[in-house]
DNA sequence: AAGATTTGACCAAC
DNA sequence: GTTGGTCAAATCTT
């Protein structure tokens, strides 16, 4: 993973906080690891790229449509029409967790469809899919959490990858580093606070005065 | 008018 | 009974 991290060398107080963002990080990595109950399958991968940390997780199955739980998984998400909300809850898909300072854009189309308080939550988890989930058939989706650290900090996480054809190449926000077809975890790769802060910021908690 | 968001309801898993 | 993920009508934005 050739990530071109513009790290301050002369800035030892942001390497501390770096260090402590990646024992975080291993925390969470091992928090994931129990979640999912895979450890043995699951290479994981723990990086600070500019001011996001990224923790990527390689399950064996990520992309691998064959294997009987992701078909069980594809099928028991597919709704039934005539029956609201008839599916069967994923027990341990595989996931991508992204932990990162700032919301940018990462270049896919999501349309939000919910938003829901979390138990020991202070803050709600906000559901989003790809927008073209109906005409593309695309089953990506992610969710958006703000944690309760200082800084905060925000929670994403990515289940199943884009099939959509439509990524939005024009926004120069994304890096897709995939170092071969078998290595399942990507690199959302953001840019520094100084690009960031010429760019609009892309909140997914919009205000909520409207009602 | 069309597309996006909000939010209460629905439902399976636990 | 509680919780988390999704649906879809109502509402808002462009």
């Amino acid at each position: 993973m050739e990530s071109s991290s513009s790290w301050p060398e002369s800035s030892p107080i942001n390497r501390i906080k770096a260090i402590q963002e990646l024992t975080q990080g291993q925390i969470y990595t091992n928090r994931l690891h129990e979640m999912i109950g895979q450890s043995e399958t699951i290479e994981s991968k723990l990086e600070l790229v500019d001011h996001t940390l990224v923790i990527s997780t390689s399950p064996n199955n990520w992309d691998d449509q064959t294997s009987e739980d992701s078909i069980e998984s594809v099928k028991s998400m597919i709704p039934v029409k005539t029956r609201r909300g008839c599916y069967k809850r994923r027990k341990s898909c595989s996931e991508l967790v992204n932990v990162t300072f700032n919301l940018v854009d990462d270049g896919y189309a999501w349309r939000k469809y919910g938003q829901k308080m979390i138990l020991n939550s202070k803050h709600p988890r906000h559901y989003y899919r790809c927008s073209h989930k109906y005409e593309q058939g695309c089953l990506a989706t992610k969710q958006v959490q703000m944690t309760e650290d200082e800084p905060p900090k925000y929670r994403i996480t990515y289940h199943r990858r884009h099939t959509c054809r439509d990524l939005q190449i024009s926004s120069p926000q994304i890096i897709l580093d995939s170092p071969s077809p078998r290595d399942n975890s990507f690199l959302l790769s953001f840019e520094t606070n100084e690009l960031i802060k010429r760019k609009q910021f892309v909140s997914p908690f919009p205000s909520s005065t409207k009602r």
